[in-house]
DNA sequence: ACTCCAATGTTCGTAATACGAACGAGAGTT
DNA sequence: AACTCTCGTTCGTATTACGAACATTGGAGT
């Protein structure tokens, strides 16, 4: 490792990570497995975590402790997006009955900051933190959109573009035509390329400097909406939102200059 | 220490907690002095933590990156309550126009799994992950009378009962009797031992086997509501909803076990 | 019921890892 | 311009965390 670099932290939080939503419980070798440690070192991250309160055990099994969701609160808690947001959010939910999102791009991922689900039981959960590749998104498009031109280029040079669904746009070619495409009309539709049946249609929230800092979406199945019935109901409601968003998180931040 | 420790990473987990919503962005040395680290130490970690992702950094300062919450997300994501409980809450909030929440218990503390917030601004922000001292909050009440009498002894035994207002209950023998009634009605009421101004309303959430394994609640500022007026408006659909939870969870924990 | 096997969890001497004192760089002040 | 104070970085060392070896448990086979 070039860098100075502690392997001790590393291996503790892939351990915290080795436990998921199918298995939530894990003995002490599985989490070695999982990990590619030792049994010997696994069983020291995770007494050291539990000491620390983030993993609870009955002896034999081990689980995450909500504690753990306060690595990630100081972050959420940081951002006044999800709080300025979800109102707004649950007023087009209201208004269109679908599921809405707001995501913020990491690395070549979306990330789910806020959500408002609409009643129906949808297959995949979406959880805060949630990540899903940016290429195939709705969301994705419009954060890659929002890029300066040499953070594209790194995005495209550092990222194969994975094959998710047949309809995937895989051709960095393409991709870069499709997001100039979204730039210009402000929002973008994505058909099937994450997964089969799932449609979805996004707008950027800017930041005052018109940098793109957030995407807002809205997705259904597709074999309730076509792609011009996504258009012309979904659309002017979503831009409506994310324009109220916006207007909010430029007072918000008024407010905080100057309080 | 007693136990087998690995100290990197409980140190390196201050570090990740040493950013919150007040100082989202922090220099090696402001890390240093939060977590009693050298500036050294402060600085491996930093490091190790920017190359895994979790943390950005301009050269200067410091910030936690949106990938933290992955952290957090696996509990999130294998806990089913709050996927089962959003929808019921939008409606609870719909209804009663005010905010409503799902936490569990986790040592001493309520933290928050689910949240619908109203249109209305709140001086706190409550985020995923917040957490509250248990004796003096709604949740925290119903959560601590669905304890068995061992539990609820070494809770008394190990947490002094903080004043955080004048009317925080801080007597143990007070608690008690109060958590006998909150057991014996089925809810609990916290007129503004949190925090002046802030009264709320709490209904546990059982599993199959009876025991309390969430609670839910109604916030709201206690010029908006009276004491009488919360129990005849907001106690119903409170506790209809907690029922509804219920039904979700039982339903689904069936589903889950016969696929 | 007993033995054996295969997997799990635990111990402990060692070497690599992470430690922090000491150093150097940079910004603000007199 | 010289000084000072705080910041970030380096590097030899001692402590920390490492994993091979050992012990233990649970289950399959006879």
């Amino acid at each position: 490792m070039a860098e100075e670099y502690v392997q001790s932290l590393a291996r503790g939080l892939a351990v915290i990570r080795a436990f998921d939503a199918v298995t939530p419980e894990l003995t002490l070798s599985d989490v070695a497995r999982k990990t590619d440690l030792t049994r010997a070192a696994a069983r020291r991250f995770l007494l050291t975590l539990v000491d620390l309160g983030y993993v609870r055990t009955d002896g034999r099994l081990f689980s995450l402790s909500p504690r753990v969701l306060e690595l990630g609160y100081a972050y959420l808690s940081s951002l006044s997006l999800p709080e300025v947001a979800l109102p707004h959010l649950e007023r087009l939910v209201a208004e269109v009955h679908e599921s809405a999102s707001v995501s913020v791009l990491d690395e070549a991922d979306v990330v789910y900051v806020a959500r408002v689900p609409t009643t129906r039981i949808m297959r995949v959960t979406i959880a805060i933190g949630t990540r899903f590749p940016a290429h195939c998104t709705s969301m994705g498009r419009v954060l890659l959109a929002g890029l300066s031109p040499a953070e594209l280029d790194a995005f495209l040079a550092g990222n194969p573009l994975e094959r998710l669904t047949p309809r995937t746009v895989t051709s960095p070619v393409a991709l870069r035509s499709e997001l100039d495409r979204v730039r210009a009309q402000g929002w973008a539709m994505v058909d099937q390329e994450l997964e089969e049946g799932l449609r979805s249609i996004a707008a950027p929230i800017r930041n005052r400097a018109g940098r793109t800092i957030a995407a807002v979406n809205l997705s259904s199945h597709a074999s309730r909406t076509t792609l011009e019935s996504a258009r012309r109901d979904l659309l002017p409601p979503l831009l409506a939102t994310a324009a109220r968003i916006e207007a909010d998180l430029h007072a918000a931040a008024s407010r905080e200059a100057t309080p």
